[in-house]
DNA sequence: CAGACGATTGCCT
DNA sequence: GGCAATCGTCTGT
């Protein structure tokens, strides 16, 4: 078992977002680990990238951002939903990777339980992680986790596993960002696995 | 300090 | 397909 370390974020950010999936990702809770392999990104590439917070300069939250890289972006939207997204690239070039959906691996329990409204039905497996705000609420991901670095095997952090083959991966445009400029709304940052059933849509 | 709005989700028709 | 939920962040007074 490998942690991913400060290298593998450490380069481009459309690298990391398709070198990312089937990475897994792991949150340690309660005593139990929760897995979930990605399967979905989104790339935010930089001051130049109008769908990225960074674009619109360095604030308190988008601080990280411009720190080192390997490190969490976990802000809050709609007052309702976390996302988490890992920092790339350089410190002081602040871009980052969504994670968007991932195919749950083990914690099944724990994570159906952070995830139910009504404990009456079992959730699908496949809504369990299949949105950025779905998987962070089944890994009880939230602010607190903001800034936190993956790369130290603890609390939560991401172990290497074979990246896909270049045919396996499709990609298209980013969702959610209509406020950004027509080609970066264009842009096919958004990259997924091809023909697996846990992604979001 | 008021006002606008968002890298979404889930429920309703 | 439409739309409400709900609040931190940012902007402009």
């Amino acid at each position: 078992m490998t942690i991913l370390p400060r290298e593998f974020f450490a380069q481009p950010t459309l690298t990391v977002a398709q070198n990312l999936l089937g990475q897994h990702l792991v949150r340690a809770v309660e005593g139990q680990h929760l897995r979930g392999r990605i399967v979905e990104t989104e790339a935010y590439l930089g001051p130049e990238d109008t769908a990225c917070h960074a674009s619109k300069g360095r604030t308190p939250r988008t601080e990280v951002m411009f720190g080192p890289p390997g490190r969490t972006y976990v802000y809050l939207i709609y007052g309702l939903h976390y996302m988490l997204n890992l920092v790339t690239e350089v410190e002081s070039f602040p871009a980052a990777v969504l994670i968007r959906a991932i195919e749950p691996l083990a914690g099944l329990d724990l994570m159906r339980q952070h995830r139910q409204r009504q404990p009456s039905q079992t959730m699908p497996l496949r809504q369990i992680g299949n949105g950025p705000g779905k998987l962070c609420q089944a890994l009880r991901i939230d602010k607190s986790l903001n800034g936190w670095d993956v790369t130290t095997g603890q609390t939560l952090w991401l172990e290497a596993v074979e990246p896909l083959p270049k045919m396996a991966i499709a990609s298209g445009p980013r969702l959610g960002i209509d406020y950004a400029q027509a080609a970066d709304r264009a842009a096919p940052w958004r990259f997924w696995q091809r023909d697996n059933p846990f992604i979001s849509k």
